[in-house]
DNA sequence: CCTTGACCTTGCCGCAGCGTCAGGGTTTCT
DNA sequence: AGAAACCCTGACGCTGCGGCAAGGTCAAGG
């Protein structure tokens, strides 16, 4: 047979053939006068059982070994560990389609996705197109998958649902071109550390590890997202909620 | 932020974050004066996001279209074809876990993945360590996937579940050092067409139109496998089994 | 006889999403 | 001053072939 006859025969293209040939897993056949490889029928009977391996899901190198070693032992290892990963690749799969069906039945419909927790605390806030309010929003998406983002989450709610966080977001707008002295700044700053409910301290890991704001230049780049007396506002309102933990036995 | 904070900050590593860059994906920030890049909480934003969505499964350059796209019904749209990609993902490897599961379980407990009606059949025939026996199942091994396979399979069964059938593949052995015109061949082709059950010839597809051996060199393939007396035998069988189907209205 | 079309040959690039050197500089701590 | 821990660019590696280029070969038809 030639190649394009036990490609059909078997049920593979020429090209991969080749490649099997290629790669030493096919061992390469007897050439015609021409040139052509010639096919035996030993070299279908191999060649078969390699499509059948490999579609079950084997990689190449696996179906070496598994066709190379005459002992038949390899071949329930291999296919055990196989499974062992098609379940693990179905859990993962079926882990992203959950994600997914929360993602577009979520209140946050479509437009970012969020984790979980998250979008409940998102779609708890009443809306509102604050420049400030917005930035605060995707600054909180970058909690997620830190220590204890999901509490932290969860101790927000009573927060976010409070209307008259709105005002407060409103007076940091007010801010933007303002002076890094302006006498704005204190009061609100004060007000701001007043209105982080107590059971968000508490969500914070205790020792701010390595997640997130450590001795990287996190809060340097926070500081430098917002206008000079924005950001000498949360500058203060950090100091005081740092006082705030402090106070609290940490 | 340096790379391999904002890495660290969003839990990708440096080097994911300069192939963004390098593909377009994530825009390079301004460098400092040594040259290394300084990130913004901007990027830090658009980087969650990015790994969000890789997360969930999409590509990079879908994501590119998501990022990009202002417009969130893009997303959507992607994540709806996202979802059935996941789905068919899933489907398949459940497939592919039910035909390891039936594999292992099976008779021919991990010597080799056969079909599972070949395996039936194979189950169902008694051990032996004749050569030619041995042949003929890797030869009908090919079947697999053609289109009458299954069928055959089946209809083969009464004839590989007859004892006496052994008496045939040793006759067959007999005759491998045998001459061509050894007189025990024609009496034997005889028994061997004889022994076809009736269901085999109805199973076999009227046209043999592309699948098996059509005009290709499978036929000459599959005698040059046998010894010469042998390869008679067979080219006698194949003739008779032609002659009955002939003889039953194709 | 010549052409056409369907085969065959070798060889090399491309793909997704980075990991992993190699071969340098910089900063920082001790 | 030296070592550790960063940063830089550039390039190859991985999987399992698909596709293309630039040809040879062969059977059938005009």
């Amino acid at each position: 047979m030639r190649i394009g006859e036990i490609a059909a025969l078997v049920g593979v293209t020429s090209r991969a053939i080749r490649h099997y040939h290629h790669i030493g897993l096919l061992p390469e056949p007897g050439r015609r006068t021409n040139g052509y490889r010639a096919y035996s029928v030993r070299h279908a009977v191999l060649l078969a059982r390699i499509r059948r391996l490999t579609e079950l899901g084997l990689g190449l190198d696996e179906v070496r070994d598994v066709v190379a070693d005459d002992a038949g032992r390899e071949l329930v290892e291999v296919l055990g560990e196989l499974d062992a990963d098609l379940a693990r690749q179905e859990e993962e799969i079926g882990e992203r389609r959950r994600r997914l069906a929360l993602l577009m039945a979520g209140p946050v419909n479509g437009r970012e996705p969020v984790p979980p927790a998250l979008a409940e605390l998102l779609g708890a806030t009443p809306a509102t197109d604050s420049p400030t309010a917005t930035k605060d929003r995707e600054h909180l998406a970058l909690l997620d998958g830190a220590e204890g983002a999901d509490e932290i989450f969860g101790a927000l709610r009573p927060m976010a649902e409070d209307p008259s966080v709105l005002e407060l977001y409103e007076r940091l707008d007010a801010l933007a071109t303002a002076s890094p002295d302006d006498p704005r700044i204190a009061p609100l700053a004060a007000d701001l550390v007043a209105a982080v409910p107590a059971g968000v301290l508490d969500a914070i890991p205790s020792g701010l590890p390595s997640g997130l704001p450590a001795g990287s230049g996190f809060a340097e780049a926070l500081l430098a997202d917002y206008a000079p007396a924005q950001a000498e506002v949360v500058r203060r309102m950090m100091a005081g909620v740092a006082a705030r933990l402090d106070g609290a036995g940490r």
